[in-house]
DNA sequence: CTAAATATATGACATTTGTCATCCTACTTA
DNA sequence: TAAGTAGGATGACAAATGTCATATATTTAG
């Protein structure tokens, strides 16, 4: 019998994940929650054979937790379930060595067939995933950029930009204007849409 | 029997529903969708007793079937599930006449417990959604100066946004003046991130 | 019917934003 | 060592943006 732990903040997929989990005769959910930091909680106090972790919760994310249980549990095995093909969360994940990344856009079969092969040894990466990430188009902001992006995508100011990361305000602007030119855009709304669009922030 | 048809854009809950709502002994899945383009062709071909309704997905919304099915199918129940408290949608939804409103902040049990309710005649709108609606920071916006704001998130110009709507460059720039106003703002970027907070875009 | 509120428009002004050419300095690297 | 190259900075200019005062119809409310 293979003890499940669930932490999905989204109550009506959390339940029914549990339920239909629960269903499977060599399946036994232990425990669920809503959000982070109790998931973690009581992870460690159940000690679960898997644990299925949504990454977007309140308190903490299911990356925050996985990296955290690795440290302490040696035998748990990892399962992340997630909404999107976020290229920076697939390589925490895989910095973190979980034993699976699965998209909601999965059926639940796919779920359960996923523990049987995680509890075997495997390790499962969405195919979907894979390609989605491996074929989304790659930024071409240098950090100093992305950090200057982030910056004005709150609404902040050239000047204020310039106050918060110690630049001159006229390096600031040079700054935006080369993210403007490689987003092939003339206003930062647009680039913050193109940068949305494609995952970059 | 209860012959039920779900509408749900997300697989993994799709599935999940459809497995738990068929373990019900008087419920039985007709057939679910994961767009909304099927769902409507479907839900007309099948006539089930109760249709399960997401908002958004992908073709069309749960709202537009909703009331296309209302003018041809009088018998038919029609439940919107989703996950979040948007007034908008509350209202269009009432103003379809749906037979029920609820949050995916819900468990399962609510679910069939909602159906039921339906099946014996009540209209159901989850309390949690309504209190939010009421709660709501009010959208302090008029019609125009919605509408405009929609214009410059996506991106567009000042001369580009009176060009679309037909008003003077100076006029679109009063009311953009007026948005920051009463926004507390001073530039557009924190006038969208102030109304995407509050749900009025 | 009048007063107030709406919707639209102008002009003027100060700031901010976007674009460019150029410059400096510290590191690589051929 | 000389030629790049990356990170940061200036100054100058045009265009866009944000702010205000004001004006004119048109509606709406008292």
């Amino acid at each position: 019998m293979t003890s499940i732990y669930i932490a999905e903040d989204q109550e009506m997929l959390n339940s029914a994940l549990s339920a239909i989990l629960d269903l499977e005769d060599d399946f036994q959910i232990i425990g669920s929650a809503t959000d982070g930091q109790r998931a973690l909680q009581q992870i460690v106090a159940l000690k679960p054979d898997i644990a299925v972790l949504d990454i977007e919760m309140p308190q903490m994310t299911g990356l925050e937790i996985a990296k955290q249980l690795r440290d302490i549990e040696q035998n748990l095995k990892l399962i992340i379930l997630t909404t999107f093909a976020r290229k920076e969360y697939f390589e925490a994940a895989v910095n973190t060595n979980v034993n699976a990344y699965l998209l909601k856009d999965s059926p639940t079969d796919k779920l359960v067939k996923t523990i049987h092969q995680v509890l075997a040894g495997e390790t499962i990466f969405d195919p979907v995933l894979v390609s989605t990430i491996l074929s989304a188009a790659k930024n071409p902001l240098t950090n100093q950029e992305l950090k200057i992006l982030k910056e004005f995508s709150v609404g902040k100011s050239t000047q204020e930009i310039a106050d918060t990361i110690f630049l001159s305000y006229g390096t600031v602007r040079n700054y935006i204007s080369s993210i403007l030119s490689k987003t092939g855009t003339h206003s930062r709304i647009e680039a913050l849409n193109i940068a949305k669009k494609n995952n970059w922030i």
